[in-house]
DNA sequence: ACCTGAACACCGTTCAAGT
DNA sequence: ACCTGAACACCGTTCAAGT
């Protein structure tokens, strides 16, 4: 008894990566990655609950270097931005983990240190309760679902597929009953995703500058009392 | 020669989600699929090229049942929240099916006609070509990322969790570090996924009403010759 | 405490043989 | 054309035996 370690979960985590990084996500298997630490497979389980396990410890290890300057410059939007921006740019900087991100959760101090951060920023716009909840909402979802468009997007090329033939693809559709996602495929093989992200992160922090309208009440901080009434059924 | 076809992609189609909807995502295999329907796995592949293809036909089952009116009432933001509500509640309804949603994409008419209904009534706003492209981007990303939200928000339920086992799990961090999220997680708990996507819709749609500025020139329809000058790097 | 091979109950898919 | 069983090369994980 009192066997040394030979690994540890931070070694796990940072081959793990290396492995979806290089591989791609098909290739991680306890088995695969077993191997590639010398070792067998039964070995990770003394690291590592399940293979689900596994895979947040790769997503983890994705949200681990996110980093953005303390001291903020200018005002809330510009800080949101900075935040959102950074976040962003740590999902993009590995691809290969997007679905990973979309599908599991990590509940890691550089997680919750950003989303801090975030709300801190969202909180100098004059929100608190319930509507520091919405923005967060809004733009934690907005950046998610730009990293999912650059995975899947109805107008982003396919596989392996040339700018030519995703314009090619949406022209073989009836041009009278798509006239505009024709259009827009093809402006789309023209435009970048990191200049869309700004655009739609700008879009919606003028959507959060415009929604501060002055005297709507319910300001306090802190409380639980959020009422629910604006909460209900909209339509 | 000439034997008859014992089922059909539709058939398919209907059997997997009900499938998925009723046991779970985990429940779906090729093996599984062709027991439900009486028949061995080889089967299947006579109407199924690959297992994500199968995937794709399942997503496609969710999206076939999006539904809005199609005489708009009101202006074109209330237009945009009819269509957006309107696929967003296909999704909330086979919650099963939100990891596949994320991950795959489907090319089907009813997602085509949604789009090309929502591009519509964005364009009412004034907008064409990269400006277009922008706010369809962010509608859907805004979406997408509400649905994931639910899936895996860090804020929300975890599987099998209660409210107050979520509320205890973020009281658990530390207060000096964490105090606004702790916070807006007790706010969330007594929040509704439905009042804050249009919560979070609606803080867009003014973003998209905002940034409507007049004097802003490149307002061609049908044009490939968006020019790229506001595209790039903007930090 | 940690390591690890054998084994189990699954997968998706290829192949070859059927009608 | 469509059907289908056998087989192959994988999975994640349990178990039991090791140190």
């Amino acid at each position: 008894m009192g066997r040394p370690a030979k690994f540890n979960r931070e070694q796990l985590k940072a081959a793990a990566l290396a492995l979806v990084d290089e591989q791609g996500l098909a290739s991680l298997s306890m088995r695969t990655l077993a191997a590639a630490l010398g070792t067998g497979a039964m070995t990770l389980y003394n690291y590592v609950e399940t293979r689900q396990d596994l895979e947040i410890l790769v997503v983890e290890a994705v949200m681990a270097d996110v980093r953005w300057p303390k001291a903020m410059p200018g005002d809330w939007r510009e800080e949101v931005r900075v935040i959102a921006t950074a976040l962003w740019h740590a999902v993009r900087s590995h691809p290969q983990v997007i679905p990973l991100i979309l599908t599991r959760r990590s509940r890691t101090p550089a997680v919750f240190g950003a989303a801090e951060a975030l709300l801190r920023a969202l909180a100098r716009s004059g929100r608190a309760g319930h509507e520091l909840l919405v923005a967060f909402r809004a733009v934690s979802a907005l950046l998610i679902g730009m990293a999912q468009a650059e995975l899947a997007g109805p107008l982003t090329l396919q596989a392996g597929e040339s700018a030519e033939e995703t314009v090619a693809r949406f022209r073989a559709l009836p041009q009278e009953t798509y006239p505009r996602l024709i259009d827009i495929a093809t402006v789309a093989t023209e435009s970048s995703a990191e200049a869309e992200f700004h655009a739609t992160l700008d879009l919606l922090i003028e959507g959060l500058a415009a929604e501060r309208a002055p005297a709507r009440g319910r300001r306090q901080r802190g409380s639980k009392a959020v009422s629910a009434d604006r909460m209900q059924a909209r339509r």
